[in-house]
DNA sequence: GGTGCTTTAGTTAGCGCTAACATTACGGGC
DNA sequence: GCCCGTAATGTTAGCGCTAACTAAAGCACC
């Protein structure tokens, strides 16, 4: 009879990827030392860390995610929470939160969120998905309620693009009142004098900064905002039909309108074609946002374009180093950021028609 | 001295969420019944199964998803190539993708896919990311030499919402030429005789599904689509307008125009009031996809709405099952599912007008 | 009553990685 | 020379789950 040491060893793994031991074996290390490479630990030396790094490449190696969060006990789960009716907005914060979830294996949940919701019904989905951290777009990054709820189950949050950032969450954003006040400065340079402005939703912190940033610019150029110029909107395109339709009543009418956001633009756009002005021609548009419905109508819309991409990423980063803090205890300071807007310069500005 | 038994247990778990042997203790069970009742696995009686799922219900247990994958030695990984500018396509697809990826535990990887990007480059980035297969929305759905690639690297793949499904792919659509069919009907219904059509990019193969389902409507109303009356687009804003123009300059212009996607159907919305026509009481305005410039523009468009979130789903869906067949070695028959459209009846539609 | 089959449940080992501890190498101070 | 400290690497065990096997129980049939 055979030895029993001949115990028929039960193998699962087939064919597949590349392991740590491989590269191990390859660069004449222990798995551990490949470990520390992977995770950019300090306490491997150049040389032994090249012939990983060789090894690595040579293997084509890529590390298995669902055993790093496992053996590291992470496991991170990031709740992507919105009730945004933009899909323009959402879809690109949804890539670059992939992104960043996808590089550092964090696992994202994407919850609609009715604005109505009760809090508890809330909390219970949240802890029924295991959600270790929340990320809010606009408008909910402006819902004080929604912020308190998780402030008081200790979940680290982050408010992108607020205009108000909580001090308990982290933020990322971008200087509304600047960038306003960018595009306004652009419009006194092109000689505009009586330069419209439509105002957003005021639940939105946004809007009154975007506003500001307008009266600011219009002040440094020795200019105040005339009241009868600004006028209310609530960022859809059936109020920016209002809002233009009532600009361009007025007896002595604007040469240039501004905007809150792109949709109420695009309807001042139509608006000021059913009154036969050529834009740019003879009457200026300026949007916000850059959604794609200022590149879809014609003319295509100069506008500020907001990093959305950057800033879910960003608060995504942050998110991811908020819950490893907290997994260690500590405190983690919070974060607000301030990325840069850009001014996006496309047809619908011109200069001050001549009269 | 104390027996050898005595050796300290290193512990790495703290306070973390229960486990299968948490729920199998409880439940007076194995781990294993456990997992097989998480698995569905026919083989548990009754009895066993409910006091599992009692078990888990009483532990508020949720499986990890990570040592699933590790031990089941799954993995999958998908990945979603878009080039598409239409964002709100982007956004809802991703929803419904990452809801079914979540649930079946497969990672998405999202890649923006340049058209003209060489083949090497592309399939380098798909094995760099180990993509085990790929989603593929419009129009890289229809993108001859993409699928071909694809098709060569023994990827599976689903093409969602395509015209012409390959028979190497799995595919995921709507009846465009029945919904177009319906569209045109329910236009008939409301008495209009010149009904025009704004064509989609030819490039794509849901265009000219378009075009036939108003065709056929036309016909089985006993009337021929007259020649002047269909116009060429290609999906843009821009083309609208033009086409629009181009039919109202007729001497005699139609009384409803049926555009072949909504960015279309807006432009020519701003024609109609260019013109100084009442949309709908003059003209009646349709459109296509149900994006959400239906909904922003005014008067709201009565459109046709692809279920583009479950399409994402059922693709997602299909792409695990074709992976796991795969894995197991078996063929896999490539499927091509059709899903119900939906007729959404806005503002933008009325009677013929009296003349 | 024994043989063989099926159905249900349990055991064991291991997926790929890393935390925690162990070891080795080396340098400096007395 | 010896001890100690530090830096670099190795060893061991285990994260939570499930594949693959084993075991037990139930049943049918000769």
């Amino acid at each position: 009879m055979v030895e029993a040491g001949q115990t028929r060893k039960r193998r699962r793994r087939t064919q597949s990827a590349p392991t740590v031991a491989d590269v191990a074996r390859l660069a004449g290390v222990s798995p551990m030392t490949v470990s520390r490479v992977i995770n950019r630990e300090a306490s491997v030396v150049e040389a032994t860390r090249d012939k990983v790094r060789e090894a690595i490449r040579a293997l084509d190696y890529v590390p298995n995610a669902a055993a790093r969060s496992l053996a590291g006990g992470r496991q991170s789960r990031i709740a992507l929470l919105h009730s945004n009716p933009s899909a323009s907005y959402l879809s690109e914060f949804l890539v670059g939160t992939l992104q960043e979830a996808g590089a550092s294996d964090a696992q994202l949940v994407v919850e609609h969120c009715a604005g109505g919701e009760s809090a508890d019904v809330l909390a219970a989905k949240l802890d029924s998905h295991r959600v270790d951290a929340v990320l809010l777009p606009p408008p909910l990054c402006d819902d004080a309620a929604l912020l308190a709820v998780l402030r008081d189950r200790g979940l680290p949050m982050v408010q992108i693009a607020t205009g108000r950032a909580a001090d308990f969450a982290h933020a990322v954003t971008i200087d509304d009142e600047r960038a306003a006040h960018a595009m306004t400065r652009h419009l006194l340079a092109r000689g505009h004098e009586r330069i419209a402005f439509i105002t957003g939703d005021t639940n939105q912190t946004a809007s009154a900064l975007r506003l500001a940033g307008y009266r600011r610019a219009l002040g440094e150029a020795g200019r105040a905002a005339e009241p009868e110029l600004v006028v209310e909107g609530d960022f859809t395109y059936r109020s920016g039909l209002a809002a233009a339709e009532a600009l361009l009543a007025r007896p002595s009418p604007p040469t240039a309108i501004f905007a809150s956001n792109d949709d109420m633009a695009a309807a001042a756009s139509a608006v000021a074609h059913r009154h036969g002005l050529d834009v740019p021609r003879q009457l200026t548009i300026v949007g916000y946002d850059d959604t794609p419905i200022a590149t879809t109508v014609w003319p295509e819309l100069t506008t500020i374009r907001q990093p959305i991409q950057d800033m879910a990423r960003r608060g995504t980063q942050l998110l991811i180093a908020a819950i490893e803090a907290k997994r260690l205890g500590k405190a983690g300071s919070v974060r607000h950021e301030c990325l840069d807007f850009e001014l996006v310069l496309r047809e619908s500005d011109g200069d001050r028609p001549r009269d």
